[in-house]
DNA sequence: AGAATGACAGGAA
DNA sequence: GTTCCTGCCATTC
């Protein structure tokens, strides 16, 4: 039926495909933005629809412990399970995490060259 | 239909 | 440097 095709927005499976592509392309020790995740899924200002595919998501394999918040701050509740886990992870890879963020003005930067830069 | 909620972001104070 | 407030998007009550 035509309304069924017009209607579907892009709460569909590819739209979140394409999210967690963009997380599994953030290469060990670096870290990336919930905002930038969106963005270079091409559903810039959909911050929240990243966060929110996260928490569904159930493959073991994906790097979510990667992606922070805009600010560095680790996004769960500072003292609690993921939050500590998330800390325990990234450390593991040899990101430094202090008082539950990190600085990832650099990060951000080497990972978008990481990504896009063609050379 | 209106209000509340959340693994967010950006700018103001 | 922080904390606060507002805007956003999608989902759930």
């Amino acid at each position: 039926m035509l309304t069924r095709i017009m209607v579907t927005p892009e709460g569909n499976d590819s739209t979140r495909q394409r999210i967690l592509d963009a997380i599994r392309a953030v290469p060990r020790g670096e870290v990336a933005s919930y905002g930038g995740i969106a963005r270079r899924s091409g559903l810039p200002g959909r911050a929240r629809l990243v966060a929110r595919v996260l928490g569904e998501n159930d493959d073991a394999d994906l790097p979510w412990h990667r992606i922070l918040r805009a600010d560095g701050r680790i996004a769960f509740a500072a003292g609690s399970r993921p939050f500590r886990e998330q800390a325990k992870r990234l450390r593991a890879e040899g990101v430094a995490v202090r008082n539950g963020r990190v600085q990832m003005a650099e990060a951000e930067e080497t990972l978008d060259a990481a990504v896009w830069a063609p050379r």
